[in-house]
RNA sequence: GCCGCAUUCGUCUAGAGGCCCAGGACACCGCCCUCUCAAGGCGGAGAUCACCGGUUCGAAUCCGGUAUGCGGUACCA
C-alpha cells in the first residue's frame, strides 16, 4: 500500500494551534478548525496547542471558556499544550495560554514597536474616526485611517494628553505588496494599501487587540503552521507585516473553506444550529460528528467515507482540503451518526443512552428508570433505529410508562373497520392470555398470533398492526413480538383491555373468560 | 465602494490533458426483504464540469476574460 507522495512528511517541529475566543459556546466551525489542526499535528507528529483569546473582556466569560474546553475534550481533540480544564493547571512550556494573562508580554512588545517608531500613539476618538469613515464612504472611497496622528510632535501629544485623551497604539502599515503561499489556496498577493491604513494594536484603554496578540503569541509559541478559517485570509497580510516588524519568521498559512448556511453565507447562529452542545444534546456522538466534520472541506481523495479519528489522521493531508465553502448538511450528519451508533458495542451504547433515558424520566415521559440489563436487552431492537441517541424516547417510552395515551383514530388498521378491530383485539387477548407465562417469548407469540390470523382469515399484518397500536400507542415501533415480550404478558393483556375499552367494546374481567 | 478568494448532480465530494457523453455518498423515487418503522440489498432519476474565448490531435483538468457568490474591510475575534 503506497502512501500518497505529496503528504507532509513526519516533522516533529510542526506546531499548530486552535485559538478560540470564549465569547460564546463552542461553535461547530471552531470544532472543525480544531479538528484539522489536530489531524495535521497527528499526521506529522507535531504538537497541537490550545490558546484562549480572551482579550474581548466585554464578551468573554469563564463559562464559555469551560464550555469550549469541555467540548473539545468531549470530541477527543485533546491538546498537547494549553490551559487545563477545571482544576487542572496549564501545561506546556510556552504558557500562560490565556491572552489576558500575557498582557505584560504584549505591553513589552508594543513598547518596543513604539521605541522603534514602527508604531505610534493615536489620540483620535471613536467619534472622530467614525466621522472620518462616514465621509469616505459618502465619497465612495474605501474606509481607511487618515494617519492624522502618525507624526505628532511631543507638544501635540502633550496637548491631547492635557485634554484628557488616552491614546491607542497604531502599527504603521507601509506601502507594498504582501505575498504568501497559502498551503490550501496557493500564491496570494495583497496590496498593503488596501489594508485600511495604520492598524490599532492596543486600545486606548490599554488592552491589546486580536491582530496583534495573535502574531505575538504565534511567534512566542513557535507556531509553524497557522491553519484557520478562510475568513482570515484577507487579514493575513496584517499578520505577516507584524511578524516582520517583530523580527520573527512567518509561519506557513493554510486557510480552510468556510462552513456555510443553506443560503451559502458563513454559518451563523441566526441561520443554523452552531453550538456543539446543541448537537450533543440531540444525541449526536463524537464519532459521527468527527467523521462528518472531517469530510466537510476535506476528503481522502478516494471513496472511503466512514472513518474513525485514527483512520482520518492516518490519511490526512492539506493537499486534499477543498477551496470552496461547504454547506452544512444535517441529513448527511444524521446518516453518518447512525452509522456510528450501529457500530457501537451494546454495553457502550447503553452507557451513552443512559443520560437520554434519564432525561425522559426527568421530563415525566416515563415513570421509572429502566435498569442497565433492561436497556441492554432492548439494544438489538433500537440500535439500527437511532439516527441520534435522543430518539430513544420515541422508541421505548411506552415500555416504561403506566399511562399510555391511546388515539382512537389510529387504533383501527387501514384495511379494517371498528368491529373487526374489536374482534381482532379480543381474539388476540384470548390467544395471548392462553400462553403459558414462561413461554411468553417472541417465537411463541408470533406462532400464536399467526395461527390466530390464519384461523380467522385476517391478514397477519392487519392483526399485528391493531395489536401494535393498542399496546404501544404508535404505528411505528420496534418489532412487535420482541416488544410484547419486553412488555410482559400481564401488561400486554392490560393494554389490550384498555384499547378494547377505548373502542367501546365490552370490558372484560381480569383473567378473561 | 475597495481588496481577496471561490465556482463539478439539490448537498458533501472523486477527478492533477485521453481511463469521464464525469465516479461515490446523503437526500429523493422504485423494487426486493418485511408484522410497522428502521436497517440492508438492487435499480432509477439527477451535473451541457458557471459562462465566453484561447492553447492542444484531445480540456472538468492549462491560459485569459466575464458573470455570480462569498469573505474581509472595527479601539470584535
Amino acid at each position: 500500500m503506497s502512501l500518497d507522495q505529496r503528504v507532509e512528511p513526519v516533522d516533529p517541529a510542526v506546531r499548530v494551534r486552535i485559538a478560540p475566543s470564549p465569547t460564546g459556546p463552542l461553535h461547530i466551525g471552531t470544532a472543525r478548525t480544531a479538528l484539522f489542526n489536530y489531524l495535521f499535528a497527528r499526521r506529522t507528529g507535531g504538537t497541537f496547542v490550545l490558546r484562549l483569546e480572551d482579550t474581548d473582556v466585554e464578551r468573554s466569560t469563564p463559562e464559555f471558556e469551560q464550555d469550549i474546553l469541555d467540548g473539545l475534550h468531549w470530541l477527543g481533540l485533546d491538546w498537547d499544550e494549553g490551559p487545563g480544564r477545571g482544576a487542572e493547571p496549564d501545561h506546556g512550556p510556552f504558557g500562560p495560554y490565556r491572552q489576558m494573562q500575557r498582557l505584560a508580554r504584549y505591553r513589552a512588545i508594543s513598547d518596543r514597536l513604539l521605541a522603534e517608531d514602527l508604531a505610534y500613539y493615536c489620540y483620535c476618538t471613536a467619534a472622530e474616526l467614525d466621522a472620518e469613515r462616514k465621509r469616505l464612504e459618502a465619497a465612495h472611497l474605501p474606509p481607511r485611517y487618515s494617519g492624522r496622528c502618525a507624526h505628532l510632535t511631543a507638544a501635540e501629544r502633550a496637548a491631547f494628553e492635557a485634554e484628557g485623551r488616552r491614546p491607542a497604539i497604531r502599527f504603521r502599515i507601509e506601502p507594498g505588496i504582501v505575498a504568501f503561499d497559502d498551503l490550501v489556496r496557493g500564491h496570494v498577493e495583497i496590496d498593503a494599501s488596501a489594508l485600511g491604513g495604520d492598524l490599532v494594536i492596543v486600545r486606548a484603554e490599554g488592552t491589546p487587540l486580536y491582530h496583534f496578540c495573535v502574531v505575538v503569541d504565534d511567534a512566542a509559541m513557535k507556531i509553524s503552521h497557522v491553519i484557520r478559517g478562510e475568513d482570515h485570509l484577507s487579514n493575513t497580510p496584517k499578520h505577516i507585516l507584524l511578524f516582520r516588524a517583530l523580527g520573527e519568521a512567518e509561519p506557513l498559512f493554510a486557510h480552510l473553506p468556510l462552513i456555510l448556511n443553506p443560503d451559502r453565507t458563513k454559518m451563523s447562529k441566526r441561520k443554523s444550529q452552531t453550538a456543539l452542545d446543541d448537537y450533543i444534546n440531540e444525541g449526536f456522538i463524537r464519532e459521527g460528528l468527527l467523521n462528518y466534520l472531517a469530510l466537510l472541506g476535506w476528503s481522502t481523495g478516494s471513496e472511503e467515507e466512514i472513518l474513525g479519528l485514527d483512520e482520518i489522521a492516518a490519511r490526512f493531508s492539506l493537499e486534499h482540503v477543498q477551496k470552496a465553502g461547504a454547506v452544512f448538511d444535517r441529513e448527511r450528519l444524521e446518516w453518518l451518526n447512525g452509522q456510528w451508533i450501529r457500530r457501537l458495542p451494546p454495553a457502550e451504547l447503553v452507557d451513552r443512552l443512559r443520560p437520554f433515558v434519564q432525561r425522559e424520566a426527568d421530563a415525566g415521559r416515563i415513570d421509572g428508570l429502566p435498569a442497565d440489563s433492561e436497556l441492554q436487552a432492548l439494544v438489538p431492537l433500537v440500535q439500527e433505529r437511532l439516527p441520534v441517541l435522543g430518539a430513544i424516547g420515541d422508541l421505548v417510552d411506552f415500555l416504561f410508562t403506566d399511562r399510555l395515551v391511546l388515539d382512537p383514530a389510529i387504533l383501527v388498521p387501514k384495511r379494517w373497520d371498528g368491529p373487526t378491530t374489536l374482534d381482532g383485539l379480543g381474539a388476540a387477548r384470548e390467544a395471548l392470555f392462553a400462553i403459558d407465562p414462561a413461554g411468553f417469548q417472541p417465537d411463541r407469540l408470533e406462532e400464536a398470533l399467526r395461527a390466530l390470523a390464519e384461523a380467522r382469515g385476517w391478514k397477519a399484518g392487519d392483526l399485528f398492526m391493531a395489536i401494535r397500536v393498542a399496546v404501544t400507542g404508535r404505528t411505528a415501533t420496534p418489532p412487535l413480538f420482541e416488544t410484547l415480550a419486553a412488555l410482559g404478558q400481564e401488561r400486554t393483556i392490560e393494554r389490550l383491555d384498555a384499547a378494547i375499552a377505548v373502542l367501546g367494546g365490552p370490558s372484560q374481567e381480569r383473567g378473561g373468560s
